[in-house]
DNA sequence: GTGGTCTAGACCACG
DNA sequence: GTGGTCTAGACCACC
């Protein structure tokens, strides 16, 4: 599939959250090189410069790692896949709940929405394939 | 409460979600009179304009109708309130699932972490309060 | 049929407008007296205040006088409505036909639109009545 | 041809429908990239900030889309296109011939009247270049 | 007093 | 260089 960008938010984040989002799930396995900026540039279809930004991103975060000369490297460490996995969940949650509460949701009218729409958002994704 | 606002977000947005809040939840019931744009301007420590442009949002989308010279008010038409607040929680749901499920979350996963954040938000709200 | 305004326009033309359309309809005859301003206060449910500012402007166009203690009356001179409506009548045809030819209309496809539109336009009073 | 304004009505909208003209018309092709807000503001002669809310404007009625950084561009889709210059003349007509009714015109005097009237904005246009 | 429009000018993120 | 946001401050029509 393309890479597809809205633009509510900066490029260079989407880019960023496409590549964890595959860290996460094991397309770019821990300990494994990952593609050249040049080529996830390509891929994207994106200004090189703005790979390099969401890269380091990640880098900041010790998802990643640069070795001299060969490249970036997914990190080893599970650990902090791990707990990349975590923070960020409970961060999208916390928010999540928030707005909900603020739009007067209480938690069983939550829950219920979240129920349905998981089975929505499991629909799309067997269309886009 | 007091108006703060994340950079992460223009704030006239911010503003706007403050209001749409507040009408979710009858704070500001439909069909009532809102506070004048310059009211809230010093509620919100934000200049005029920007209040100004929030609450154009909530008319392009109906919730709120201005009449010449005397005032803006929440729409009367329950429907369009109560429609709102539904095409919103939805948006927000499948939004946040979509970026659960790139994490590598599981449904099972996304719902115990929504049950146990709520808990949370909770106890923030009486911290707040 | 209750007096209806847009916003889009100030009220007092609105008023004026719906006045002006009163004469030439022969609703308000030449000659005769019309409504005070309370009354028609009344009828369009507004400020006083408006109903008069919409009355001078006819004054000063000359359709209607005022006589001192009486009241205003519809000018008896059937020369002045005629080109009222005559001034009023080129003036919206010509700024109809300039928008139209701004997007890009040809005089035909806008004789057509017009001709069908003018049997909508029927259908709707229908309807009101 | 030079951009001047009435003040019977908000400049932003004079802009907006001067654009709009160009993309019914063809000067702004469908899919081409727009002049950017700053060289709007100097034809225009008009302040930047002006430009921009005229141009969302057209944003939010799909007219135009705005790509992030590198300017605005004039939706691909034809259909948006036709579908505007439709609405747009069919409001106007309606609008028009609604006055016309309330002026006392019957229908063949109003087209009468637009058929004469168009050569005269015909003459105009002529008399301008 | 209400909202609406416009300007000038500044700052910012992005690519 | 692109658009976006925000401020400060002015002026306006309307009721």
């Amino acid at each position: 599939m393309a890479w597809e960008f809205s633009n509510e938010k900066p490029i260079y984040l989407q880019v960023s959250d496409q590549i964890v989002s595959g860290i996460l799930t094991g397309s770019y396995p821990k300990g494994e090189r990952l593609p050249s900026v040049r080529e996830f540039a390509v891929l994207a279809a994106v200004n090189p410069n703005t790979v390099s930004r969401a890269l380091s991103e990640l880098e900041s975060v010790g998802l990643i790692e640069t070795q001299r000369n060969t490249g970036k490297f997914v990190t080893q460490e599970g650990e902090i896949i791990e707990m990349a996995r975590k923070k960020r969940g409970a961060l999208l949650a916390a928010d999540f709940l928030k707005s909900m509460a603020a739009l007067g949701y209480t938690k069983k009218q939550t829950m219920d929405l979240v129920e349905t729409a998981w089975e929505e958002v499991q629909a799309d994704e067997r269309d886009d394939a």
